[in-house]
DNA sequence: GAATTCATGTAACTTGTTACATGATTTA
DNA sequence: TAAATCATGTAACAAGTTACATGAATTC
């Protein structure tokens, strides 16, 4: 349902193809909502066949035709019904969390290789939302001061959670490096 | 693969059934890799065809008999394997963002709506993450000190990121919804 | 001359969800 | 007596991934 409200959302903006619905995909919602090229084109078939959206074939000179699908009426309501749809449930999968609950007895120098590898990825990750910040590109499809508000607002909660990985790495690290760690905090189970 | 991984993980703690299974997931891990019962079954099934683990019938007086699934050699060495292998790339999906980033045209108020009831929903995850910090149930899995070190951090893990959305949501609600503020912060990018 | 971009699509597969079915036992 | 718990499973579906195929135009 989310990718379904993502790209009719996308055409509400302006009509387009799959191939360049894609690309807004990636250059825009990506880090929060990522989809591959299939995917659309089969949401894009489906909406069609339910008279959601409706193509029209533009002559591509040299290139490829591509076929622009625009809002119907009822692809239109049915955005404005996806939009006050109560939200559909946040589902975090988090492989590293899962893999280190049970890499426990691997050794120590193993776990701390994993974290360390995760947290350059997750600063690299923050220096991607940090360009992304100034990146003029992002904010050329809004329509609006309120629109801008809002992509700048989802940027900066990517960084936020950056942030926030990178502090419980450091100190997951601190305490799964140090043998005394373990022993003082499971005494606090006792009491 | 991480389920696969996970099923092995549990199963290389101790021996138990599909049912029992699905009762450790939701137990422990739920808030950052949620099963349903169907993927358990399918996979314990997968597991078997290729060897990895056996079941035996134990004989359920009155309840119904329940399958038993061990780790073989070869699903010791894949567990093992799982462990070593790179991480999975996390891949957020937030309904949130996504749906905030197409509402802008939507009345402030539906806007201020949404983001107040995912700030309750957060708040009540969080107090469950709390609760669970102090529940003794979660920690008598652990079969080490390190283990049980390992669950707590992957509990505090859960109240960080609770806290960040938090703090993310007050300053959304805030900044949507003072009419100046998209002024003030847009003015920012055409310097 | 090789790789990339544009633009469409299909096929096969994996993963995740929902809903159903059985049937005894225990609890409210 | 209705429901929840124990314990298994199947079927159908929805969503996501990977890999392939076409073919002209442009860029390296």
């Amino acid at each position: 349902m989310s990718l379904r409200g993502a790209i009719l959302g996308f055409l509400s903006v302006e009509p387009t193809s799959g191939y360049t619905l894609k690309q807004r995909f990636d250059g825009s919602v990506r880090s929060f909502w990522s989809v591959t090229q299939s995917q659309i084109y089969r949401e894009l078939h489906a909406l069609e066949r339910e008279g959601l959206v409706e193509a029209r074939t533009e002559p591509g000179d040299g290139k490829p035709d591509r076929k622009v699908y625009s809002l119907t009426e009822a692809g239109r309501a049915a955005l404005k019904r996806w939009i006050e749809e109560p939200l559909e449930p946040l589902v975090l999968r988090h492989p590293l969390l899962l893999k280190l609950v049970f890499a426990a007895d691997a050794p120590p120098k193993k776990l701390d290789e994993i974290l360390a590898r995760y947290a350059a990825d997750t600063e690299s990750q923050r220096a991607e939302y940090e360009a992304r910040l100034v990146d003029p590109r992002i904010f050329e499809l809004a329509r609006s001061t309120r629109e801008r508000e809002i992509w700048r607002l989802s940027i900066e909660h990517g960084i936020a959670w950056c942030d926030t990985e990178l502090r419980w790495i450091e100190r997951a690290r601190g305490e799964l490096s140090s043998e005394r760690a373990g022993q003082k905090r499971a005494s606090r189970k006792a009491k």
